[in-house]
DNA sequence: CTGAAAGCGCTTACAG
DNA sequence: CTGAAAGCGCTTACAG
């Protein structure tokens, strides 16, 4: 590997010298300057940016943990962020829990000990350890998805977004209307949007039917059981069913099709993320667009305002709007 | 921060002895291991890994360079990369080219600067500049998705899948297929599968007709104006068509929906890439199964090869394999 | 079994 | 305008 003192050799200068062009700080004689130049062009050197960040202290370098990276969710999220991030200068390091609560703990620790000048961090569950480990990483950090309380967070109107989804339904005349969520433990997803399912039910006096309520996980296949049970156990038939999740939505839509219900005519399904799929099934979803792209934007973007203004930066809650697009599936 | 030296001064042992226990090097009496043990749990002291690279040379980070990050592709790749390396120790820098050929170089040059053990490209197009980088990047390396002379890469073998897609079609009694391609600058998704389609069409002794042939980008939109274009130019009408990605199978099955043509009995549409969507768009489209996390398994295990066993390894290319996926579409 | 010292490749006051 | 020197936080022969 070459280094900044074969190039002060080879220029003929100190590498104080050399340090100084690169970083374009002091005064360095055009002279010396094209000599130095010369020479880094030859050899094609690039400075070592550990040696560097040993004695800047910043890193360049912002840790991103993510529950899981094939979903569209997170490739958005990280698009976003990267887009930001990449016009500073700054590098993302990815982790990935695959949807392990303990790894959330470890790599947050890796993360601090590779300096990272900054963390996001897409979170699903909360848990106290988690809380504190946050507490304690003492680095630039925002969340992503889920609230958390003094800490600075870009998050979606949940409760909001899937009570507007149950009022659309409602509006189309719909009065047995089912739910097919996800684990509560995940605030935001799991209990934010039942919360907002149920409210629209109970502002509209419609009955909340236990048998109507189902959870699956975050695929397809849970969709379709889940929907599966509803109609297995309903003594009355609901018209209309809200999904948390595109995926959940599309497997309920599998079962409905193969067991002959029609689309929205017998029921009609909603769900929720505008996932790319949503668009092509048949029927089209209706469905809600959170903007993760633009998420993971703002979740850049104050990252860069704690690494750039240290203190001066209080912790805020970013709430990002919300879309819905209404297709045909209901 | 705190550093190796407080954590000596605490458990009153030299800053060596502190390594050799954080290292498990050497010998290390069990009584000032417990100690220095104690300090570092009560302290929370996490040794900063650039100061360790710097002298050992080491960085445990891999650089990979993707050409988009929000594609189903790039996610299913990392995904596989990821799980190989995590386990090993090793975190992922990630860099995102958003289709731009230059950033690869740029990026090249960038995580050289950050001293990755080994860099896996996701490449799509190739060129001379390119491949000067590649030969001057003097760290472990390997391509996926296109092959590189004299560089190890995984890769898949675009011809012979695009040739049996055509040929299942050929099978299904179709003698007029048309074609949705693109920029044959993608050697392997442009040029190779191309190819393909052309072998098993020449082997067969069928039509090649060049108005049957179109040429899209990677999305939705450009397989859906694909598809029109063929219907309006054709004097005679095709009675399939193969579409090199999924995407653009969708938005050509898209257009024919739209145009009143029912798939498979007037127009048979067969993808490839086996994404999500392709099995809940209706008809469920046929496709082809490139199995991109195996492929970053392979990447991340040469990469780690390379890195363990310096000089030993020798470049090589793996083939991976394709699995054909016969649905309701054809 | 333990520690002093050198050194990894940089940057940055400081003195000239 | 320029350079010698100190120091960032580690590891690793080397000597004891």
């Amino acid at each position: 590997m070459i280094t900044i003192n074969a190039i002060a050799e080879q220029a003929g200068v100190s590498r104080t010298t050399v340090s100084r062009v690169l970083n374009r700080s002091g005064y360095v004689s055009e002279e010396a300057r094209k000599r130095v130049l010369a020479v880094i062009e030859e050899t094609g050197y690039v400075p070592n940016e550990y040696a560097k960040s040993l004695r800047t202290k910043k890193t360049k370098v912002v840790g991103v943990v993510l529950p899981k990276i094939s979903t569209e969710t997170a490739s958005r999220l990280v698009d976003g962020i990267d887009k930001i991030l990449a016009d500073e200068g700054y590098q993302i390091l990815l982790t990935n829990t695959n949807l392990e609560p303990e790894k959330e703990i470890e790599y947050l620790k890796l993360l601090k000990s590779r300096n990272v000048d900054g963390v996001i961090l897409s979170a699903t569950n909360i848990n106290d350890e988690l809380l504190k480990e946050i507490e304690n990483l003492n680095i630039p950090f925002v969340a992503v998805g889920q609230e958390i309380p003094d800490v600075s967070t870009v998050v979606f109107d949940d409760f909001y977004a899937a009570k507007e989804m149950a009022e659309l339904l409602i509006n189309r005349g719909h009065q047995k209307i089912a739910f097919i969520g996800v684990d509560p433990a995940d605030r935001s997803v799991g209990h934010s949007r039942k919360d907002g399912y149920l409210a629209a039910l109970k502002e509209h006096d419609l009955p909340i039917v236990d048998d109507w309520q189902q959870t699956g996980i975050f695929d397809v296949e849970s969709g379709y059981k889940a929907m599966k049970t509803i109609l297995e156990k309903a003594t009355e038939r609901p018209t209309a069913v809200l999904a948390v999740t595109d995926r959940l939505a599309v497997g309920a839509m599998q079962y409905l099709k193969e067991s002959g219900y029609r689309i929205p005519e017998n029921i009609a399904v909603a769900g929720m993320g505008a996932s790319e799929m949503s668009k092509y099934v048949s029927p089209s979803l209706t469905t809600m667009d959170f903007n993760y792209e633009r998420a993971g934007e703002e979740a850049a973007r104050q990252i860069l305002n704690k690494i750039n203004r240290p203190g001066e930066e209080k912790e805020k809650k970013i709430v990002l709007n919300y879309r819905i697009i209404k297709r045909n599936s209901i």
